[in-house]
DNA sequence: CGCGTGACCAGTT
DNA sequence: TAACTGGCCACGC
């Protein structure tokens, strides 16, 4: 990636690309990825910005205990639950179900 | 050019 | 053990 467009928002989005089909991350491991981890809550932001494209698969973006806590912010509010049961993932009560498994740390994958 | 605010997280009290 | 607070970057008014 080019230093020029390494913006917060625009990492955000790059590594939000890099989740797997089927796995799940949290904004704080976003966010630690990107050496801010008290940016969390600007990840969220960032992920706003993405909602509407279809290249960033934003429905891979959960809060740290696994709830769909951005699901409002789709076109439809079950509209991001649907996304990952289609990816073969279980949602309960606006929950990922086994999360802990699911979860996707871009520090560990990718590496630091 | 400055202030407020937004899909959160982790450490303290 | 539950609740509070601070912190962080970018964007809009």
């Amino acid at each position: 990636m080019k230093p020029e467009t390494f913006t917060f928002f625009h990492n955000v989005h790059d590594v939000a690309r890099l989740i797997p089909r089927g796995r799940v991350t949290s904004y704080g491991a976003i966010a630690k990825y990107l050496s801010s981890p008290r940016s969390s809550r600007m990840v969220g932001y960032a992920m706003n910005a993405a909602a509407g494209d279809d290249s960033i698969p934003a429905h891979r973006v959960v809060n740290r205990i696994g709830i769909l806590s951005g699901k409002m912010h789709f076109k439809s509010p079950k509209a991001m639950q649907e996304a990952l049961e289609q990816e073969g993932i279980e949602v309960k009560n606006d929950q990922v179900v086994e999360f802990n498994i699911l979860f996707w740390d871009p520090t560990k994958e990718l590496g630091l």
